[in-house]
DNA sequence: ACCACATTGTGAAGTACGTTCACGAATGGC
DNA sequence: GCCATTCGTGAACGTACTTCACAATGTGGT
C-alpha cells in the first residue's frame, strides 16, 4: 500500500506538473499572436457555436455577462470580432468573428490538434489510448469528488 | 493513422477537463479558509522551503519580487505569515509561518496527499503506476517542446 | 576607509480577469 | 397597456501580475 500511495502521488504530481507547463505555454504562444487565454477561450467558443449574443458566450464560458462585455470589447479593439445587431432583438449584439478572427481561431484550433499529435508520438499507440480512457475515468471521478464536496459546503451553510 | 489521431485528441481534452476542474476546485476549497491559489503557493513553498526572504520566494514561485511582496502583505495581514528581521542582512525580511499558517499549510498538504489517494482508488494498481510514469514522460516531452519553442522565438527576435 | 556595484524590498502606475450592484432599453406575456 | 424578464453596460472593487524608479543596505576592490 506505501507502494500504491506513491503512485498516487506521482500521479497527481505529474498531473499538476503537466498542467503548469500546458498553462504557461498556451499564454506565451497566446501572447505571440495578441491574444491572452480569457481572450483566446472567446474566439474558440466562436469557433465552435457559431455567432452569438453576449449572453450566450457568457453561459458557454460559465462567466458574467459583465465579464464577456470588457472580454469582447478587447477583442473588438483588436479587430478579432464585431458586434453585430440582432436581427430581431434589438437589445443583443451578435458577437461575430472577423475574417482575421476567423483565421486565428481556426489556427488554434489546429495548433492544439497539433500539439496533441506531437504529444501522442512519445508514446505507443496503445499506450495513448489506455491514457485517454484512464485520465477520462479520472475527470469523471474528480467531477463526482468536487460535486460532493459542493453539496456537502451547501448542506453545512443551509444548516 | 485516423484512429491514433483520435486518440491523441481524447488524450489532451481529457487532460484539459482535468486541469480546469482541478484548478476550479482548488480554488473553491482554498476560498472556504480564506485563501487564493497564489497565496497558497507561497505557504506551500514555505512548508517545502522553511522561511525565506522574499528574493528567495520570488525564485521558487518563478514570479517578480514586487509581486512576493503584495502576496506576503495579504498573508501578513490575514496572520498567516510574519515578517522577521534577517538576522544579518538588514535588508531581507524573512517571511515566516505563524503557527496558524503553519496548521492551514500542512493541512493542505495532506489534502493533496488524500486527494491523490481518491483519484487512485477508482483505478488498479498497476494503471495508476502506469499512468503516473506515461505523464511523467509526456511532461518531460511538453518541456521539452516548450524550450524548442521558446527559443525559436528568441532565435526569431535576434534576427 | 572609500567608492562602485549589486541586492532587497517597496511605491507608483498599468494590464488582465473576474466579481457585484444598479440601471436603461427592449421584449414579451397577459 | 402594464409588468416582469432579459440584454448589455457603467461604476466600483478585489486579486494577480508586470515594469520602472528608488532608498537602504551589503560587498568587493584598491
Amino acid at each position: 500500500m506505501g507502494c500504491m500511495t506513491d503512485d498516487a502521488t506521482r500521479l497527481l504530481d505529474g498531473l499538476l506538473r503537466l498542467t503548469v507547463t500546458m498553462e504557461r505555454d498556451m499564454a506565451t504562444g497566446l501572447a505571440a499572436i495578441g491574444l491572452t487565454p480569457a481572450r483566446a477561450h472567446v474566439l474558440w467558443e466562436l469557433v465552435a457555436g457559431g455567432p452569438q449574443p453576449q449572453q450566450a458566450l457568457a453561459r458557454a464560458l460559465e462567466v458574467t455577462p459583465r465579464n464577456v462585455t470588457g472580454l469582447v470589447d478587447a477583442l473588438e479593439r483588436d479587430g478579432f470580432v464585431t458586434r453585430e445587431p440582432h436581427p430581431t432583438d434589438r437589445r443583443a449584439a451578435i458577437v461575430t468573428l472577423t475574417d482575421r478572427g476567423d483565421e486565428i481561431a481556426t489556427g488554434l484550433v489546429a495548433g492544439r490538434r497539433e500539439l496533441a499529435g506531437q504529444l501522442a508520438r512519445v508514446l505507443p499507440d496503445d499506450r495513448v489510448t489506455a491514457l485517454a480512457d484512464d485520465l477520462a475515468v479520472l475527470a469523471d471521478e474528480l467531477d463526482r469528488l468536487a460535486t460532493d464536496a459542493a453539496a456537502a459546503r451547501t448542506d453545512g451553510a443551509a444548516r
